[in-house]
DNA sequence: CTTCATCACTTCGGATTGCATTGCTAACGG
DNA sequence: CCGTTAGCAATGCAATCCGAAGTGATGAAG
C-alpha cells in the first residue's frame, strides 16, 4: 500500500496526516475501541505503527476518542444552540464563549449569526441564568438567539467511510 | 456501593440508566479506551460488571464510542449547519433528513427554526447541490438558512464531569 | 411458604491485546 | 561519506479482554 505516504493532498490536511492516517481515523469512527492489530490488517500497518499513529493523532488535537451521547437521554440536561451576532473581531469572543464549561460546541460561521454555541444545562433556570448573565453579558456579544432542543435525531461521526 | 442502584430519579433517565451508569459514562467521556478494570476501580464495580454494562449501553444506543474529528481539519470537507422550517408535522421531515449519507446531526428544535441539521461535504458544488436539489425538495420543507462552517473552535464531551 | 425465573454481579481461566524495547531502513544535511 | 532523524517491524512480557459458570437478591406464580 501506499507507497507515497507523504502528502500528496497540497497541504489540505493537518501537518503529517496522509491516507493512512485518515484509514485509521476511519476505523476508529466505526468503533473507537477497536483492537490496534485488527486497524493495522485493515489499513496494511502493523500493530505498534498504528498504536503510535493514534498516540500522535490525539497528542496533536487531531482526534480524540470519546463516548458521545445524547445528553436529553441521559437526563438530568437542558440543551439549546445558540446564534450569536458579534461587535468586532469574532475570535476573541469565540475564545471567551469556549471557555464556558456549559459551552460544548463552538463554530465560527457565516450567515446572518457569527458564532453558533452549542450549551448543556441542567434545568431551564440554569440555561436561562446562563444565557442572559453569562453570555449577553460577555464584550462583543450584539445579540444572541436561542433554540432549545426538543428532540435529537440524529448523531453520527463515520462520515469518513462513505 | 450504592445500594440504592435502582433509580431515585423519577424515569428521568433512559430505563436502567441509573448512577453507576453515569459515572462508567462520565469515565469514558474523558477516555473512550480506558480499560474496563480502571473504569470498575473509579465506579466500584468488578471489570465483568463494567464491560457487561458497556456493551448494554451501547446496544441501547444511550451511548457510542467513536473518533471525533474536525472534518475541516481533516481536510477534504465543506461542513454547514442549516436551520430549517417545516410545513405541518416536523418529525418525518426529521427521518428523511435523516437518511441523507451527508447529514450527521438532526435536532427538532424550539425557535424560529423547527430543525437543525448539520451536513458535511467535499467541496462547496456538493453543498451548494445537497442543500438546493436535496434539502429543499423535500416535501414539508418550507426554508433553509444556511451558515456554512469555517472554524471549529471547541468540541468536547466530557459535560457529564463538571 | 415454596418454587421458579430473572437480573445484576462476581469469579476464573484462557486467549487476545497493549506496550516498551530493539533493530532495521530510508531520507536528509553537512 | 557519515551522523541524525523518523517511521516501521519484530519480540517478549504484562495487562486486558472475554466467555462461561456460579452466587445472591428480587419478584411472580403455584
Amino acid at each position: 500500500m501506499a507507497r507515497d505516504s507523504k502528502n500528496t493532498n497540497g497541504d489540505r490536511y493537518a501537518p503529517g496526516l496522509d491516507e493512512v492516517s485518515l484509514a485509521i481515523i476511519e476505523q476508529l469512527q466505526e468503533d473507537g475501541r477497536r483492537p490496534y492489530a485488527a486497524i493495522g490488517k485493515a489499513v496494511g500497518l502493523s500493530e505498534a505503527a498504528v498504536r503510535q499513529r493514534v498516540q500522535k493523532l490525539q497528542e496533536q488535537g487531531v482526534m480524540q476518542i470519546v463516548a458521545v451521547t445524547d445528553p436529553l437521554t441521559v437526563g438530568f440536561l437542558r440543551q439549546a444552540m445558540l446564534g450569536v451576532t458579534v461587535d468586532g473581531d469574532v475570535e476573541p469572543v469565540a475564545d471567551a464563549l469556549a471557555e464556558i464549561d456549559e459551552v460544548d460546541y463552538v463554530v465560527i460561521a457565516a450567515g446572518s449569526f457569527d458564532l453558533l454555541v452549542e450549551v448543556v444545562c441542567q434545568d431551564d433556570e440554569h440555561l436561562l441564568d446562563l444565557i442572559n448573565k453569562r453570555i449577553r453579558a460577555l464584550p462583543g456579544v450584539r445579540s444572541t438567539e436561542s433554540f432549545v432542543y426538543l428532540k435529537l435525531r440524529k448523531q453520527t461521526y463515520t462520515w469518513g467511510t462513505r
